[in-house]
DNA sequence: ATTGTTGAATTGTTGAACAATACTCCCGCT
DNA sequence: AGCGGGAGTATTGTTCAACAATTCAACAAT
């Protein structure tokens, strides 16, 4: 035995791996990505017959699936006429990157106390980003983005804060089916978040989170300004 | 008409009361009630027919009922295992408290933007706990504690963070039920809050913040020290 | 004492049935 | 033509019963 105390949390750490999920959870996987990709807009109504057949499933556990989804608030469940890909309005878009600010700026000032691997993570994604830019692959450009984000908030190092911040993201994704072209959205913002990651990497939180709010105010008036025209 | 503005914000302020609750919603009122309280202690198992039976309700809605308060994260499902009152550990303890100095740091900076309505909301929280305290109702207490901590991440007027924040205290009190009494937990508090209170009142978020984190630091520590000895 | 094995109990999933509600289309009326 | 009203249809809400899959405890074997 050369290892005389790490093994017992290496075996706890695989653990998940044994709780296989149920069916409910499959389903809710699958549609959760057809939602976040898009192939399911926002505003589609989900059949329990259709989707049911179409997965093989019967409706009781397609219905646990819907009610988990519903929870992640990405659909929406109304009584009797069945659930649909959730429409964000303005307000929750608003509502999102509110607490999007709250979370990642405590994030960035955390950045300090945090592990470093935490800290390499958020350059690590920025590497990502530009490498998905000059392929000219934006729809990767914007997970690396979505990445990039979710690092900033881990280095609080809280399994909560990560879930929140994962739901946030996913709930943020309905929104951006509205935002025709991608480049415009995502290009701009790839210089800001290097410029983050180096000011996180030399220590300096609070020039990296004003640039951080910066990036929040620019992205949400873009984010609503396209809103704004789409429904009008 | 005398009311050219405000009937409608209390036209759709009644709508909770038409749209009726499913079957499910209501098992789940009843029994994160049961858990709240501590009639359901942590670790419990809630066995499907048993429960089922008691309140008259097919197990496939019981299902869905279990689902609801597994989000909520009071309850934990063990695939063909059943649901089990969730069992906090100490783990748990420290996140929700370092998600809560995320989310209340950040209201009581918000104090100053925030609707003068709400920083009020915080003070007469703080006046409910203590009529609660010189009537010796611990219990009333507790509550009047979580709602004051409510109101401060209110401020961010978020609905979101609200919602994380309800979801945050449920979970707490899971953990409260090691604690005995609950007077040496809420009495010393008292006097923090009001201080709290008075600070925003008088627009000093700084010390407000400073006062806040110190109280973090002791509940949590007062916490824990009861979980050690609870479990060793 | 540890390791197989068996059997009972519980959960997982399905399909069907019926009730309640929403939607559609057609009819009669103005 | 346009506008209600109403019957019929389609979909969801809820329950129930049955079977499959899995866990758990008791027991046997080494």
């Amino acid at each position: 035995m050369t290892d005389t105390e790490g093994w017992t949390v290496r075996l706890s750490a695989a653990r998940p791996l044994f709780e296989r999920a149920g069916a409910a959870e499959l389903v809710a996987d699958v549609l959760r990505e057809n939602v976040i990709d898009g192939s399911l807009p926002p505003g589609t109504r989900l059949s329990e017959e259709t989707i049911g057949n179409l997965l093989g499933v019967s409706r009781n556990t397609l219905r646990e699936a819907f009610r988990l989804l519903t929870h992640e608030n990405l659909l929406v469940h109304e009584l009797h006429r069945g659930v649909f890909v959730r429409r964000l309005a303005a307000a929750d878009v608003a509502d999102i990157y509110a607490m999007r600010r709250v979370l990642e700026t405590a994030g960035v000032r955390a950045a300090a106390t945090a592990p470093p691997e935490a800290v390499r993570e958020v350059g690590r994604q920025v590497d990502e980003g530009r490498a998905a830019a000059e392929a000219g692959d934006w729809v990767a450009v914007g997970t690396a983005n979505m990445r990039f984000h979710r690092a900033i908030a881990a280095l609080l190092s809280s399994p909560r804060v990560d879930e929140s911040m994962a739901r946030l993201l996913a709930e943020l994704r309905l929104a951006f089916h509205v935002m025709g072209e991608l480049r415009p959205f995502h290009e701009p913002y790839l210089e800001g978040n290097a410029r983050i990651a180096a000011l996180l990497a030399e220590g300096d939180p609070e020039r990296a989170e004003r640039e951080l709010l910066a990036y929040f105010d620019a992205a949400q008036a873009q984010l609503l300004a396209a809103y704004a025209e789409h429904t009008g």
